[in-house]
DNA sequence: TCTGGGGTCCTAGGACCC
DNA sequence: TCTGGGGTCCTAGGACCC
């Protein structure tokens, strides 16, 4: 999908549309989830800083928090769709996926291209988004047509002009190159995927890594044999917060601890799994990652001995020096939920000592614009880019607010671009919404 | 007022087992 | 009277992807 975040907020707020969106977190530490093309113009990128960004596109730039209930549901609309052409999918994330349509054995590039159009086509008439496709003999090279399919196209690379293609690119463009893997080849003058295919597949192996290495060299000599298949199962779950100022007690770090563990327990029951293995992660302010994990003797769904096993692989800030960012993430997922073999090892005693340290109070707070749900219902706080209703307007989102009143645009998808009121602060008759009526 | 959140896979060392 | 070979599991770190 193209821009997918931001041209789905194009899509359900239509008066976004032509207009530079950014997605992402708006606090300090945010960075940009998604770009509109109109903000691409002015070089806002994905993963970038989003005050960067910002001060990129200028003043015209609408920065909204992300919306991952809709855009999972724009996301399944468009698999939904595809499937009826392709019923095997390999879904890379919530806007990508690879497919290898069996009626398309021994077609040619113009029975390819065609195809991909009825795809293209299948999917705006659907989602009423755009997306790109590119065609190739195996992933990767797929996946490099799509980059260059990009924006509203197809890019059917043929098995004769391959070879040219991969040969001129520069290795960065091979997935799975990254920036460490791109600045160690630098170091050898091999800049391109032609280079970097001349190699020995021994020297790759030696400075990429066995596997990484030997996978990587094939693919940028045109061999790709791997299969397209659905993805298995998600093997982790897991949730982090990157705080807006670092946390420096050990009773904020155990806090932040209790109420991310929380967090991605409640993802892990959705899940419907247990889980055996608790990993903690904590980045300090210099961004380098610690992790620790322990694994239980069995695998439970149990909140108390998973927080537990959390909380016992904290380590005391005043050890660590600041944390920016604190993680916790479920591993050795099974089906099968399994009593302990020794209950009585299962209390770990750490309720106590949270219990104890959490006297000295004032945790730091979340850089991202507070969580809807956990806001209370009789003081409503109105954050741009929030869905709210009004019993006259409709359906909206919150476009401005601040000295105590709050400005909303009623649009959906279907109603075209719509106007603005304004609104006292504290009116009765505006309502939090379900970002999802939005698509209606 | 630098650098999110949710994932995957690989490597390497140590404990432990036969 | 001094240390094999093969295997699994666990832990920690790191690169990479969208």
């Amino acid at each position: 999908m193209d821009a997918f975040f931001a041209s789905v907020e194009q899509l359900t707020r239509p008066t976004l549309r032509g207009r530079p969106v950014l997605v992402g977190g708006a606090g300090g530490r945010g960075v940009v989830a998604g770009a509109s093309y109109e903000a691409r113009v002015f070089g806002a990128r994905s993963a970038m800083p989003m005050h960067q960004a910002r001060r990129m596109v200028g003043a015209a730039a609408v920065v909204l928090p992300p919306r991952h209930s809709v855009y999972s549901a724009v996301s399944k609309q468009v698999f939904d769709a595809l499937r009826k052409r392709m019923p095997v999918l390999e879904q890379l994330s919530m806007d990508e996926a690879f497919g290898e349509p069996v009626e398309l054995a021994g077609a040619t590039a113009a029975e390819v291209w065609q195809f991909c159009e009825q795809l293209r086509t299948l999917v705006r008439t659907e989602t009423g988004l755009v997306a790109s496709i590119g065609a190739g003999t195996g992933k990767q090279v797929a996946k490099i047509a799509s980059g260059l399919a990009k924006p509203d196209g197809v890019r059917v690379v043929s098995p004769a002009e391959q070879d040219q293609l991969l040969a001129a690119l520069p290795v960065r463009k091979l997935w799975g190159i990254g920036p460490v893997a791109e600045a160690k080849l630098r170091k050898l003058g091999v800049e391109t995927i032609g280079g970097f295919a001349a190699m020995p597949e021994s020297e790759a192996a030696s400075i990429l890594g066995n596997a990484v290495g030997t996978a990587l060299h094939r693919l940028a000599n045109g061999v790709d044999d791997r299969t397209v298949s659905e993805r298995a199962e998600a093997k982790q779950i897991s949730a982090e917060t990157t705080f807006a100022t670092d946390i420096v007690t050990l009773a904020d770090l155990r806090s932040a601890v209790d109420s991310i563990a929380s967090h991605a327990h409640d993802r892990l029951l959705e899940d419907g799994r247990a889980a055996r293995t608790v990993v903690l992660k904590l980045k300090r302010s210099d961004m380098t990652i610690i992790t620790r994990s322990i694994t239980l003797p069995y695998a439970t769904t149990e909140k108390p001995p998973l927080i537990g096993a959390a909380q016992r692989s904290v380590i005391d800030p005043i050890e660590l020096g600041p944390v920016r960012l604190v993680g916790v993430g479920f591993g050795g997922l099974s089906t099968f939920r399994q009593g302990s073999l020794f209950p009585e090892l299962e209390t770990s005693g750490v309720e106590s000592v949270i219990a104890a340290e959490d006297q000295q109070e004032e945790s730091s707070e979340p850089a991202a614009a507070s969580d809807p749900a956990t806001d209370g219902p009789q003081t409503p706080v109105w954050h741009p880019g929030i869905d709210v209703s009004h019993p006259e307007f409709g359906h909206g989102w919150v476009q401005g607010a601040g000295h105590g009143v709050v400005t909303v645009r009623f649009e959906t998808r279907s109603t075209g671009p719509g106007s603005t009121r304004t609104f006292p602060g504290g009116d009765a008759l505006l309502a939090r919404a379900d970002p999802l009526d939005s698509l209606r």
